[in-house]
DNA sequence: CCCAAAACTTGACACGCGCAAAGATTATTC
DNA sequence: GAATAATCTTTGCGCGTGTCAAGTTTTGGG
């Protein structure tokens, strides 16, 4: 490899013999120059390692190859999971993923979304905080920015939404634990950041109804994003006062149920389904630590690889129809239950 | 709002009633200008809402606002939370921090650097692959740009280096455990990817021996960065083959912590350091969820944020240096202890 | 070998902003 | 109120690439 450094297409262009305005196509479509000159592009790319300057390639295009994906909280391994597959997908298509994280802050989604409208990405993905979001500024991007939702729906905003069908979750769950004992009562945080969780509870009233159970919503206080801890408290306080009114209980999320089986634990109740256990516990979304409790957690996974697929595709057909659909469409994802120890 | 759309500064100048050169001089410092302008720019600001054009901006910036931040795997919850930290602290210093995890591959690695590259960042935190990453591809990147590295040192590479003081967390965790009991045999990955786990085993060594107690090192197989899935597959082949050689076991990190607890937990041994206990069970990193493991876990906390306030600190000396530091510094900041109930 | 089509070169303008020099206008100080 | 400093305006070049039009060369088919 040469030493000296190129600065510029023009002299990239010049050292491999052609024009720049060929070059200049060829990094826009490789395919879109006669296999000879590519040959000749690509043998000198190899001895002088050349890149053109992104800056100067997006400031002419109205149209980047970035994409945004703006999750709500990394921390939570959902996220950093779902959104390690998208990114992945992003970078097999050709494009440039950038990740952001709200951290569950609205003032930081917002300054997030500001500054990828300056990005002019050709995308995004976006995982609202929900409730806490600011509509007004979210309806703004939207406008702005091909945006598909994900995960967290907020009605009629972006061009499309890719979710779970938190129905068949609640479903898959209830059904099981009713076919197999005691029909459960539902733990919830009484404030949930995020609309799925009111999703859950409705179906969970809902497919109770239908079996003929009577419902049981138990609900805790609790704020932010904390959700183990939030589950461990409220679990103390509902066992100090009485305990659950089922010895079958289903959390609205993993990440509440850890919080359960830890204070569980602590209290020296055994949970599972075995003889001498106090209490089935069982989840949802099959979080990347839920096989790793004590007891391990059974639990209705999402479909993280479909998830992901349905949002690239949903991204794709989005970016060829020119960053608008005439109609916004809704796809929401099934789960797949997942038995282990706890229920 | 006015509905018109500003184009550019030359516009938006006009409009505030302003040369574009001023507007130019506040959109880099504020304070550049006189009181009375920058008011007169700002109200203009409220009234049009213009922001200068990221890539045309950064074209003729030498040296850009971007900062990289590049974890090994942004689905441990320990780079989610250093990351998540830093980023916050780059926000509020100014600056636009851009996300990535190389996934535990040393491809994407590669790739990530090359494309932070053209960025022209002013400078990069990362945390590299360590034993996977390609050296020649990371040298070559803190060649061309600023790096700080942290977590993970790779000698001489990078301007700096700021990490965790992996003897201070061991001496810690193992004091404590000499003194309350059985001296520990140490658990842990034959290949870690990480240099972490070997300066840590060279620690307990050294430790012991300093104690006078014979030091016992257990180390199971596995590759990749499933390390719960790693550890209770590992404690289990103990179990089966006669066990720990001592009732007290320090892990490596928690992940592999997490994935032993559940493996005793599964075969019925009680972990703690009460009566009717098997086992005690420490170690290292203070992970976001070894609060919530069963029983909670002993182990040795990472200062969080210390690590990303002196990670900040370097690298704003580093630009200010411009890039270059005279000689690289190693910063090693200290583990705290956190007793919980696992030992 | 000729001819049309395809692919290339040449030359030039555009994008939006940073930056610098020179002159004009304000603020500050004594 | 004059001298000085600070700030602003005007003018214009430069950054590196996209893109276009017109002209030239290459390619492939008959």
């Amino acid at each position: 490899m040469s030493q000296r450094k190129i600065r510029n297409m023009e002299q990239f262009a010049a050292l491999s013999g052609l024009s720049r305005p060929t070059v200049s196509k060829y990094f826009n479509d490789p395919a879109s120059v006669r296999p000879a000159t590519r040959e000749r592009i690509e043998a000198a790319l190899e001895r002088y390692d050349f890149r053109p300057n992104i800056y100067a390639v997006n400031q002419n295009r109205s149209l980047t190859k970035n994409v945004g994906i703006v999750v709500p909280y990394l921390a939570d391994p959902f996220f950093a999971e779902i959104a390690r597959i998208i990114q992945r997908r992003c970078i097999d298509a050709g494009f440039a993923p950038i990740l952001y994280s709200a951290h569950g802050e609205m003032k930081l989604e917002n300054e997030i979304l500001e500054g990828l409208t300056a990005l002019k990405p050709a995308g995004v993905f976006l995982a609202p905080l929900g409730r806490l979001s600011d509509r007004a500024a979210v309806a703004r991007f939207c406008r702005d920015v091909p945006t598909v939702l994900f995960d967290s729906n907020i009605e009629d905003m972006g061009e499309a939404f890719v979710g779970s069908d938190n129905h068949s979750f609640v479903e898959q769950t209830v059904d099981y634990l009713c076919r197999t004992g005691a029909p459960p009562c539902f733990f919830e945080m009484r404030t949930p950041a995020n609309p799925n969780a009111n999703k859950r509870r409705n179906a969970y009233l809902r497919v109770m109804e239908e079996a003929g159970h009577e419902p049981r919503v138990v609900q805790i206080e609790g704020e932010g994003w904390a959700f183990e801890e939030i589950g461990r408290r409220g679990t103390h306080e509902i066992l100090d006062s009485g305990g659950f009114a089922t010895d079958t209980v289903l959390c609205s999320n993993d990440r509440l149920a850890i919080g359960l089986l830890s204070a569980c634990y602590e209290r020296g109740l055994r949970v599972g389904r075995g003889d001498g256990c106090a209490l089935r516990v069982a989840s949802h979304d099959d979080h990347p630590f839920s096989r790793f409790t004590c007891p391990s957690l059974t639990t209705a996974a999402h479909e993280y690889e479909a998830v992901a697929d349905k949002c690239m595709e949903t991204l794709f057909s989005l970016i060829e129809a020119g960053g608008r659909f005439s109609t916004r469409t809704e796809t929401l994802i099934p789960a797949r239950l997942i038995l282990r120890a706890s229920a």
